[in-house]
DNA sequence: GTCTATAGAAGGATAGAC
DNA sequence: GTCTATCCTTCTATAGAC
């Protein structure tokens, strides 16, 4: 009864998360996701009625997910040296148990951007501009780091630690050449940016 | 004759690249390839036998093109600072006459890892190594710049001017917000970029 | 709720005329 | 070399029994 549906469907919806993942909107078949779930094709219609309504429930999770992670790191009241710690830390260790996921999340809002506009809203923005944006400029005007455009600063500090994840299939192809696991890439790399990243907006 | 025959494969050509950078090979169609470069659905196969050959050509192509491109600007003689500002001028130029290459390749490569690897020789990475990796070492010995992992620091490098790109249709919505149009942001970019990444290995 | 069987559409590929 | 017509497989989606 109520107990067992909620086992399928969410085994159903943990599948599809799997498959779409992978293979993206267009490469996924919903035999595969079937499949992966233990249950036959008709199933999944009988829950979520299309593809297109199967992918959007996924999609929705998995960008909440992932911009809730991102955003709430940034969001902490923390001294700016101590965000960026914070920050590499736990987002780059979300990124870790989850390495797929950018590639996945970039392609599909490349493929469509109106699907994140209910993530970035205005009253996100204002957050943003609020709990990090306001702070630097303090920081900035305090001379306590080089002055420079914060929008900016935001995707360098994003890129550096996003960028290796939605890269992976190429940084292990490069990595193999040097006898360096991708694991051991990011782990160090943990270590390392929020040094590199303070460092860049010193004033010396 | 033979003159038609190289304009009815360009035109097969250029129309695929337009089409496979846009959907990714599991989302485009022959039959949108065929309408857009004026011909038929047959042709395509005359010309290319199946959708996966004609895709192989295309992706075969445009790796070459930035990857030549990418490694060409690192390749160059230069001292560190210099070559810094030249990757930066030449590679985002290249990259805003080609601003959906990056999620391309990126996306195509996480389905198929493999087909790199012919990109990635160990001839190539060894020429990498004389031509960056061994200034580097020598810069880091004679104390001009920090101590640090030379993969990580080129790893560093892309990222910074990539992942714009590859997270074009994320970034275009942020910034709807700020009103400042991805051009505008990519413009301050590149300025910007250079003087961000030496510092952030200087030593003080 | 779950299954089997199948409809129906889409898309890749080919045959054959010109 | 190029076209029209068509085949055939694949895939989404539904009908209907249990």
């Amino acid at each position: 009864m109520k107990e067992q549906q909620k086992l399928t469907e969410e085994k159903i919806f943990d599948a599809a998360v799997a498959v779409f993942e992978e293979k993206g909107l267009a490469g996924a078949r919903m035999q595969e996701i079937a499949d992966k779930a233990g249950i036959n094709k008709a199933l999944l219609h009988y829950y979520y009625r299309t593809k297109e309504k199967l992918f959007d429930a996924v999609f929705e999770h998995m960008a909440g997910f992932m911009f809730n992670k991102l955003f709430g790191c940034l969001d902490q009241k923390l001294p700016w040296k101590e965000k960026v710690a914070l920050f590499y830390k736990e987002h780059i260790s979300f990124l870790q148990s989850h390495p797929i996921l950018p590639a996945f999340l970039l392609n599909e809002i490349n493929q469509h951007p109106e699907r994140i506009s209910r993530f970035f809203t205005s009253e996100r923005i204002t957050l943003l501009r609020q709990n990090l944006f306001d702070q630097l400029e303090e920081d900035m005007k305090q001379n306590r780091m080089m002055r420079m455009d914060k929008m900016q600063l935001l995707i360098n500090l994003i890129a550096l630690s996003v960028f290796p994840f939605a890269a992976k299939g190429l940084l292990e192809k490069l990595l193999e050449q040097e006898n360096i696991t991708f694991d051991e890439f990011i782990e160090k790399r943990k270590k390392e940016l929020p040094g590199l990243v303070i460092n860049s907006v010193k004033i010396r």
